[in-house]
RNA sequence: GGUCCUGUGGAGCAGUCGGAGUGCUCGCCGCCCUGUCAAGGCGGAGGUCGCGGGUUCAAGUCCCGUCAGGACCGCCA
């Protein structure tokens, strides 16, 4: 090793060892006679002192990497810095080198100062140098390592399986890989393992880890990055109470080792229709309360028309209250309508209770009958000086969404937000599947998930509600794992294709090779996924997913540093086979579904 | 695909009602300085106000377009 110490480790027990440290210098303090240099390592940040070499020192610059020579000495009385874990001492140097230089820096090493996002990737090399983005990096580091002892303590087996592969059936767009050896023919890189993770059940692994990276092609949120990390975990043998138990014991883990909090007693469940009803949200943050309250049944009768056409159509109208929202000033309650067009609602009705009578006032309370607007308050839990925003809809879900989505505003805005609180939970009890676009059904989690056993007999009697065993845990409002208990029948697989849909030949060209491993013996199997960059962002206190990713990429898929992606050569393309046309498909049968579905046709080398 | 926010020396910002590229903090270059720790003092360099067009006697400022970054919706386990 070039160094015999750390920087950061150095110690008022270490007076009087002669060291040799290699780091950074964070700062330089240059009082002519003498020189004082903030030496920073991965360690930490140590005070070096310069009464020799002052010729080199002086010429030190900001991030030039040196070595130095010293003894570590007691700072004298009075100089010690409570600020640094180093504070109570500093390294005496005798010997400086310049191992090398740094130019001038395009963004400063500094934590005081926040850059920009683009600045900051093109040179992530220099923001990770920073305090906080290094701690955010190392602590994704120990996240993996705290779920690895959990998940070899129960003995599961890591394993990896391929990035070149075939697209998986889950909703999203595929990134796809040219394949030179087949021209006209392409990989897709997974969205998850989903498929080869229920392979290796039917392998007789019985219980499978991976953290694996996933591809989908669509557009970025703070929360969503085009290829992302997953812990994929698939267990056989087991129900859904033992995934739940697993999940809980990595959460709590992670929770109790890296955000010193203790998550007491199991995770709370609360099925899906429940956490629609009361959160407007599938991922509800239970950091507040603030419910919602469906007032289909109160407002029956209704001659507000907004309402009754919902009420008369079979919709729902509901109501959200926003506590002390009467004190809000016009321009404020204007704001809720703006930010309901954001979201492409019409706006968004609202009743204010004066602070000091109750009375309801606002445009919607004139159209409300005397009786409903007496029994109001008491309906949806308000008091004076609350403002109660209202949703209706044909569609029940649609009008709950956007009753959750101003509940997540209200808690904002009012500051209800407990920002230090941790609050979990398991939203179970998922539909199996929902309408799709023209007519017929989809699944909303993916074709292989098992119906409860309560509908297992019976899903296509009622497809619009029945249940899956799928579960999601939620975290502050953030869903940060999902998964559910497989089908591993082929009676009932057949059935659910049956009812999505899929044909037999179908199901056989998309995944016959899952299909024909369920013929041989497949143990009933069980699985979970967690959000492995969502996860690292909450333990990390980050607000953005590219916080925890060490080399993300821009809102437009592009990466900064490295400028990718970028066009490739004619050869490249020639080689690549990008522009290769398949061949007419010849069989009668690949004829009838063009696109993805069908067989690959076997190409025409053009050159 | 849509809505919104941002774009000003290397970094982060301010820039009023349209009136000279004006200002602040940091950094950079030079000098001074023996106890600082986001050191301090003096001096200096550094700008196509993202880009293009328009309105105007006059545009960083107003309008249109466009590019880039960000937040959200659509989309997406």
């Amino acid at each position: 090793m070039i160094r015999t110490h750390d920087a950061g480790s150095l110690r008022a027990a270490d007076a009087g060892t002669t060291v040799t440290l290699a780091g950074w210098v964070a700062r330089r303090r240059d009082h002519g006679g003498v020189i004082f240099v903030d030496l920073r390592d991965a360690s930490g940040v140590v005070q070096v002192v310069f009464r020799e070499e002052m010729e080199l020192a002086h010429a030190l610059r900001n991030e030039f990497c040196v070595k130095v020579t010293g003894v570590v000495e007691r700072r004298p009385e009075g100089n010690d810095n409570p600020e640094l874990p180093t504070g109570q001492v500093e390294v005496n140097v005798s010997v400086l080198e310049i191992l090398s230089e740094a130019a001038p820096l395009p963004l400063p090493v500094d934590d005081h100062v926040d850059a920009g996002d683009d600045i900051r990737l093109k040179y992530r090399y220099l923001d990770l140098r920073r305090s906080g983005p290094a701690r955010a990096i190392r602590l994704r580091s120990r996240a993996s390592q705290i779920a690895r002892t959990v998940l070899h303590d129960r003995e599961f087996v890591e394993i990896e399986t391929p990035t070149l592969t075939r697209s998986t059936p889950e909703g999203a767009r595929d990134f796809l890989v040219p394949v030179r050896l087949q021209p006209g023919t392409w990989y897709a890189l997974p969205q998850s393992p989903q498929l080869f993770k229920q392979l290796l059940m039917v392998g007789g692994m019985e219980r499978y880890y991976q953290i694996a990276r996933c591809y989908r092609d669509e557009d970025f949120r703070a929360d969503r990055q085009p290829e992302f990390t997953q812990l994929d975990i698939e267990m056989s043998f087991v129900t859904q109470d033992d995934v739940i138990e697993l999940g809980e014991a990595i959460v709590g883990a992670l929770w109790r080792e890296l955000a010193g909090h203790e998550i007491t007693g199991p995770i709370p469940r609360i099925t899906w229709l429940d956490a629609m009803a009361r959160y407007g949200s599938d991922k509800p943050d239970l950091r507040y309360g603030v419910e919602l309250t469906e007032l289909t049944g109160y407002l029956r009768g209704t001659e507000f028309r907004v309402f009754a056409g919902a009420i008369d159509a079979g919709g729902y109208v509901g109501a959200v209250v926003m506590p002390g929202g009467a004190a809000q000033t016009r321009k404020e309650l204007d704001g809720w309508q703006d930010w309901a067009k954001a979201r492409g609602a019409r706006g968004l009705a609202y009743v204010v209770l004066d602070a000091e009578t109750g009375e309801p006032r606002g445009p919607v309370a004139k159209n409300l009958s005397e009786a409903h607007l007496a029994g109001l308050a008491d309906a949806v839990g308000a008091k004076p000086g609350d403002a109660i925003f209202f949703a209706a809809a044909t569609d029940r879900r649609e009008a709950q969404e956007m009753l959750g989505a101003a509940r997540v505003e209200i808690a904002r805005r009012a500051g209800l937000v407990d920002e230090d609180a941790w609050a979990f939970c398991w939203v179970v009890d998922a539909p199996m599947f929902e309408p799709a676009d023209p007519t017929g059904w989809t699944a909303v989690h993916h074709p292989f998930t098992s119906p409860n056993s309560e509908w297992l007999d019976s899903f296509e009697q009622a497809p619009d509600r029945a249940l899956a065993y799928a579960y999601d845990i939620v975290c502050n409002g953030n869903e940060i794992g999902g998964g559910s208990v497989r089908i591993h029948r082929a009676d009932v697989q057949r059935r659910v294709f049956d009812l999505l849909g899929i044909t037999p030949e179908e199901a056989s060209d998309k995944f016959g090779f899952l299909l024909e491993a369920f013929k041989y013996g497949p143990p009933p199997h069980a699985g979970i996924a967690f959000g492995w960059d969502r996860v690292c962002m909450l333990l990390a206190g980050a607000d953005s997913i590219r916080e925890v990713i060490a080399f993300p990429k821009t809102r437009g898929g592009y990466d900064p540093l490295t400028s990718a992606p970028t066009p490739i050569t004619p050869q490249q393309r020639a080689e690549a086979g990008v522009d290769a046309k398949p061949k007419a498909p010849t069989q009668a049968a690949a004829a009838e579904k063009p696109g993805t579905a069908g067989v690959a046709a076997p190409v025409e080398h053009s050159n």
